[in-house]
DNA sequence: CTGCTTTCCGACATCGTTGTCACGGTTTCA
DNA sequence: TGAAACCGTGACAACGATGTCGGAAAGCAG
């Protein structure tokens, strides 16, 4: 007995183009023309199959349709962040998936948490499934492994840091101009002690920020002999200690260029723990939501990852759409933005 | 001339199965056990086609093998979120896909921005793509749309907010209990005339969290009347207006409860307008990161999306496997943590 | 050497869809 | 009035893989 009544509303099985056909009368051809808005099918055989299809609730099967189809697109686009719950990535992804889903394009996104052993893997993923297209923020010391995928003409595009080993497009913020940028402001407001708290050297970025920084104290002509570069801090509990190291030596900096997120925050805390936050200026790389209610206020040079994302789509959209130029690099420009902690003066 | 040498590294075709078969000089169902670690191959040939798919640079089609295989199973997962650029759900969307990466499983993420519109068309898109399972922060009033769906058993998880006209999984914060935990630990601090500025009461979630701070008043036996109740302001703009007024009415309120982050964040800056940040109590619903860094530091009632991903991902999982549990929702834990704002006493 | 398993392998149909083509029926035009 | 053009439609092969099944070769017992 519960049998009939659950039979009745059991599992329908997904129908098939065939199933709707049959129901509607007509053969398989004319729900396909009608599915996809193809010319050449009567108003009331339109009328007929799109009934069948309401009635059994059909949907296409997009991949069985890709095999087939001429242009063998799938409509799909693979995105490799660092870290989906990174709000850089987030903002980029963000971006990339708006210009996307405007094309009907959806985006599959992974985390590569700095582990170049994932990288390959999930790169790998994206093309078994067959994306249109890659956007990769990569971290592998080569993307050599990309070349046969190049070469069958896979738009890829680079963001975060330039790919090694092969020529893609890539979009980046001008690092060591951002960098740069701190370092003159800081100068500006005259200080000639300032501490470099770098993230781990392995990084390029990380690489061109260390650079931007000191050719700038080079232009301005300080002697880089005594100021403090520290490297390999990737994480709050590091940058605190560094820092506090710092201010507790016999000639402290009267100032901080933190080269990232975390590093800022630990830097930030020691100063606190110090009550040096008045005293001590610092200028972060990348911003921090709420910089600007902290007291005093956090000057940062910001990215944009909004933008990173725009037109790292906008390039893959490009090259999707034949574009056939050669491969180059895009900067997004980096931005000053002061708020207080970087206008703080020397102090002896 | 340029002829030869461009054909000779110029495009080649992505290699399918009987390509790769040919190479080796054997079947292409031979090509496809080796590919698959299906067993019946000797060791001799097995190494014979895995040489010629490592020089052929060749992927599998996942979907084209989807096609005929027997479960069907795409290893793809959908995943509805209501913007992939907010923190909260960037840090769900983490926690899921590190249970899905670990049954490579990738996931399609997809913002709603709380357009019901979008909503539909998003799903539709997945379910063409054939995903497996789908992990939804919905926002229509109706979720009876996807019934035909869930009659194929598709697995459907919801989050964030409970799903209205269909049964499925739920995985959601205790919005009323995390209210009245605030409330109470405002009124535990003295307080009576607590000012509720809450999110558009459109949204489910938030008219929870109103119930909750209006029950706790009720059972501390404080008289409602009195109490002002502000709700659907969705920006900081808005909060932070409504709470210059409120600042600035004959009776002001001697604490805020926000019941959102964009709402806090505005109260925040209305109370420091009027510098009385050290005078006005303030909890705020859901985690803001530097929120200890404030001064004073910022009380809130913290939801944990990791924990709602991970269960979600967990229950959806369990589904794939089989589990044919009935549907019900699983309710995820708030926590106060107390920061110094929410701890300032009553002033006259 | 026969007959039986076991091992290894490939021919073939098939998954759900689209591209090609041919067919019957109107309409159009010289 | 006949040919040509067009419209609406469906039969069929094909896309790249896997499931089924049968068969050749090798091993083994009698």
């Amino acid at each position: 007995m519960t049998t009939m009544s659950e039979s009745s509303v059991g599992p329908r099985p997904r129908p098939t183009m065939r199933q709707v056909a049959a129901l509607a009368g007509v053969g398989i051809k004319t729900v396909s023309r009608v599915i996809n808005g193809e010319p050449d099918v009567s108003p009331a055989t339109r009328a007929k199959v799109k009934q069948a299809a309401d009635s059994l609730d059909y949907q296409p099967d997009l991949h069985a349709g890709n095999l087939r189809r001429a242009d063998g697109r799938t409509k799909t686009l693979g995105l490799l962040v660092g870290s989906v719950a990174n709000p850089f990535y987030g903002t980029l992804h963000r971006a990339v998936e708006k210009a996307a889903t405007a094309r009907g394009i959806a985006v599959f996104a992974s985390s590569l948490d700095d582990d170049s052993e994932r990288e390959e893997a999930l790169v790998s993923a994206f093309l078994q499934r067959r994306v249109d297209g890659l956007i990769l923020a990569t971290v592998a010391t080569s993307q050599a492994y990309l070349a046969p995928e190049l070469r069958r003409r896979t738009p890829m595009v680079f963001i975060d840091r330039e790919p090694a080993g092969i020529e893609a497009d890539a979009v980046v913020s001008d690092n060591a101009a951002g960098a740069a940028l701190a370092t003159r402001h800081l100068l500006e407001h005259g200080h000639r002690r300032i501490a470099y708290l770098g993230d781990l050297d392995s990084i390029q970025t990380a690489r061109e920020r260390r650079r931007g920084f000191l050719e700038e104290l080079g232009r301005a002509g300080v002697a880089t002999r005594d100021i403090p570069v520290i490297v390999d801090l990737h994480d709050e509990a590091s940058a605190n200690r560094a820092v506090l190291a710092l201010l507790d030596s016999p000639n402290p900096p009267t100032a901080l260029f933190t080269s990232q997120n975390l590093v800022t925050i630990g830097a930030i805390t020691a100063l606190r723990a110090r009550a040096l936050q008045n005293r001590v200026a610092v200028v972060g790389f990348d911003d921090i939501s709420l910089a600007d209610l902290l007291s005093p206020g956090l000057s940062v040079v910001a990215q944009n990852p909004q933008r990173i994302g725009e037109v790292a789509a906008e390039r893959l959209l490009a090259r999707l759409d034949g574009d056939q130029t050669p491969a180059h690099p895009y900067i997004v420009p980096t931005e000053l933005i002061a708020r207080g902690s970087g206008e703080i003066g020397p102090h002896a």
